[in-house]
DNA sequence: TGTTCTATAGAACATTCGTTAAATACCAAC
DNA sequence: GTTGGTATTTAACGAATGTTCTATAGAACA
């Protein structure tokens, strides 16, 4: 059966009646926030909400519900990588400049590394990696990568920033795109320079 | 009659309860938890923090008191303030810097003012400011001060920070000591480097 | 002494609100 | 079709909880 979107419109109405009024509303500020129209038809929707660990409730007290909140980490977008350019040098300067725009991501998006930014993509030369262009990667900062980690390695003699796994073999370096159609390439290992490792990318399609 | 030391009672238990539970109590939750022994007195005293602005309610809905929280500020500890050292610069680099604490100050406190940071007060230097070792001043980042207000100023030939009003005279300046028994120094214009406005300055007793 | 204000007590009331039960409808898979 | 899970409706119960009323006591003040 087709799940219903009602259960996001609850979510939604639960967190703007919180904002606006500080606390949680109650099953029936819900009914009619919603235009359900019945309690228990609210109840089940909760129900199967606290079970999806979407809200957390404790049995018998009054406007208990509570947003199940991810953890939110605020990612500085620092600039934009392209196949000719390094990517964005980052040190505490860096840190200290207000970045233009800065993403509210999860830690279910970004995991709990450390010090994290996000670069939007120009251009179509990642597709290899499967990244297009227009969209967001986001970095961890880091100077060196282990086998197998994905990273933005910036190649000498080329040039060119790219975005490949990194395995390192006897006496030369191997560069492999996420796309396991493409080829590897391999280079000397005095050729690359690790800019930072990928933590993830996003892909907006939407607006 | 005394002021009962027992609303700042309710007051910290409905903080706590919502630190740890994610909404309010009922008003049998603070007869509860603080030992009051019956509604109605819960009331009289719940009614009296509302009068005096402390806490916020919806009638006749339930767990919907709000504690009316100031706006906090959080102002980084940044470093100390001695006799013969200046003040530590404060750019740019020094707000990237993750000061060692941060204190949580309402604008009741600093006001509305920009960048605003806070020191600790090393030594007994600044008693004619009426500021003791141990305090913490608040600082406001400026170069330079209005007649009449208090100001961080470095004196070049003497290598010395001292905290003064500044009044500007024909020729020369005037260096105010908070303290009104105690006489005014005079200097150079070209003498004294203004690092910083005084914000506020605190000292706890207490702990 | 009486007055007034704050603080306290006990009890009862009325509403709000979470919960439950039972029945029906819808859709998909078998 | 039958079976089964999901979605919905209706109705009612009872506990949680805000509110109100009345009474009492102590301190401050004139």
């Amino acid at each position: 059966m087709r799940k219903p979107e009602i259960r996001g419109r609850i979510l939604e109405y639960i967190r703007r009646f919180f904002d606006e009024r500080g606390y949680a509303p109650t099953i029936r500020d819900i009914l009619r926030g919603c235009n359900i129209s019945s309690t228990s038809l609210v109840q089940y929707h909760l129900n199967v909400l606290e079970k999806e660990n979407q809200i957390r409730r404790d049995p018998e007290v009054f406007r208990s519900i509570q947003l199940v909140e991810k953890d939110i980490i605020e990612v500085p977008l620092l600039g934009t990588i392209a196949a000719g350019e390094p990517i964005p040098v980052v040190d505490s300067g860096t840190w200290s400049n207000r970045a233009e725009e800065t993403l509210r991501l999860t830690t279910d998006v970004v995991g709990n590394k450390g010090h994290i930014y996000a670069l939007k993509v120009k251009g179509t030369s990642m597709l290899d990696a499967l990244i297009n262009d227009g969209d967001v990667v986001i970095m961890e900062v880091a100077q060196t990568a282990e086998d197998g980690e994905m990273a933005a390695v910036w190649l000498k003699n080329e040039q060119e920033v790219t975005l490949k796994k990194i395995y390192r073999e006897p006496g030369r370096i191997r560069l492999q795109p996420a796309n396991s159609e493409m080829k590897a390439i391999y280079t000397g290992p005095e050729n690359i320079e690790v800019q930072g490792k990928v933590v993830a990318v996003l892909r907006r399609l939407d607006q």
